[in-house]
DNA sequence: TGTACATCAGTGAACGCGCGTTCACTGATGTAC
DNA sequence: TGTACATCAGTGAACGCGCGTTCACTGATGTAC
């Protein structure tokens, strides 16, 4: 059983969660020390005795992040698996949804960093590593078992995260209808039959105010 | 008919040209104006003849990568095709080789700065968006003509992305079983059926020496 | 063709700012008796 | 229960370095006559 955090120990995590959300906000660059532990409610002053560096705070962050959006996406394939839908159907649903476009800030790591990760230290590069075979993973348990799985969760894992990295570059518009597109495709190839083979465009989604 | 370039204007397009490596290199924030200069032969002090700011060579940078691996994918398209290879299994052998996989420094600019490209300054998302419409553009153009062009190539084309990058995090061998898998799966998928439906596992890549 | 001068591309030193890191100090928490 | 002291988490000022930007100057190129 857990003893009860310390005083230390409970800060230090405010800082790694802070950090998890800096990191996919600004990316590994992007990210100060001291704007970190300000919006932790600390001063930069601290900083030192709860890291041995900057990266190693970012090396913690990530995997943070990692394990937050991986139970979150656990739970909503398991809630959507009730309703009688199927594990690779809510992925999708979820993972390619407006929602998670609108909030990389919560969102997936890998997809908010991907490109960065192969140009960092290696320790920092390793956690990241850890967080591409750990979505991976999940995305293969959500996929029957066979000789195959790991080779569709591959092509299913790329066109996710590919799909949320552009899409986020684009304006919303074309960002959502892309995002849709991904969707219909991977549902129709990997879902079975009830979307229409072969992808079609989304309406164009009506103006926000 | 063009007249023949300046000094000044062939210097600036030999900045240029380096700046668009240096950028899929090391990332937008890990471009330094005096580490270009250098590169292009130059001391950094006569940067601001050239450009209004760090910023706007980035841009150029971005354009200038992007232009030219369309260009150059365009020709091997040209090429196969002449083999009596469709257009689309040209692109995708060409985009998702494990040399490009190795060479981000002289491949798609897309692959290499996505998940950067939404925090940039305006001039320079507006430039980083212009390179993902013109990838999104050339997918299409592989494929035939039809009402769900444009949603097959968005699903395409994030998966050729995504692909990339989730690659070049993983170590070498990984990468190009990830690499292998998912072209795979968009051959069998979109160019018919001389690849097996269902993406199977590469063997390993034999040790590099 | 040759000389004098103006223009222009590039040089190198310097400035200012941000940021990672260090450190002496403070105020609060916990322990000994 | 109360007092004295030690430990510890966090503060705030300072340091040093890298980097974007500026600018006075130089050497080369081109033009006028």
């Amino acid at each position: 059983m857990k003893t009860p955090p310390s005083r230390k120990e409970a800060t230090h995590e405010r800082i790694v969660e802070t950090a998890a959300r800096a990191i996919r906000r600004g990316g590994y660059a992007g990210v100060g020390v001291a704007e970190v532990m300000k919006e932790a409610g600390l001063t930069h002053g601290g900083f030192y005795a709860h890291f041995a560096s900057r990266e190693a705070m970012l090396a913690e962050g990530v995997l943070h992040a990692g394990r937050e959006s991986a139970e979150r996406l656990l739970q909503r394939v398991g809630h959507s698996r009730e309703r009688g839908v199927s594990a690779l159907r809510a992925l999708l649903e979820s993972y390619l949804s407006d929602a998670h476009l609108a909030a990389p800030e919560s969102g997936c790591v890998v997809a908010a960093l991907a490109a960065e990760m192969p140009r960092q230290a290696p320790a920092l590069r390793m956690a990241s590593r850890a967080r591409v075979l750990a979505l991976l993973d999940s995305v293969q348990q959500t996929l029957p078992v066979s000789a195959q799985a790991a080779a569709q969760a591959a092509a299913i894992t790329s066109a996710m995260v590919g799909a949320l990295q552009l899409a986020r570059v684009l304006d919303r518009a074309q960002g959502r209808v892309l995002l849709a597109d991904t969707r219909q495709a991977l549902l129709a190839q990997y879902d079975g039959g009830d979307a229409r083979a072969g992808a079609v465009s989304s309406p164009k989604p009506r103006a926000e105010h």
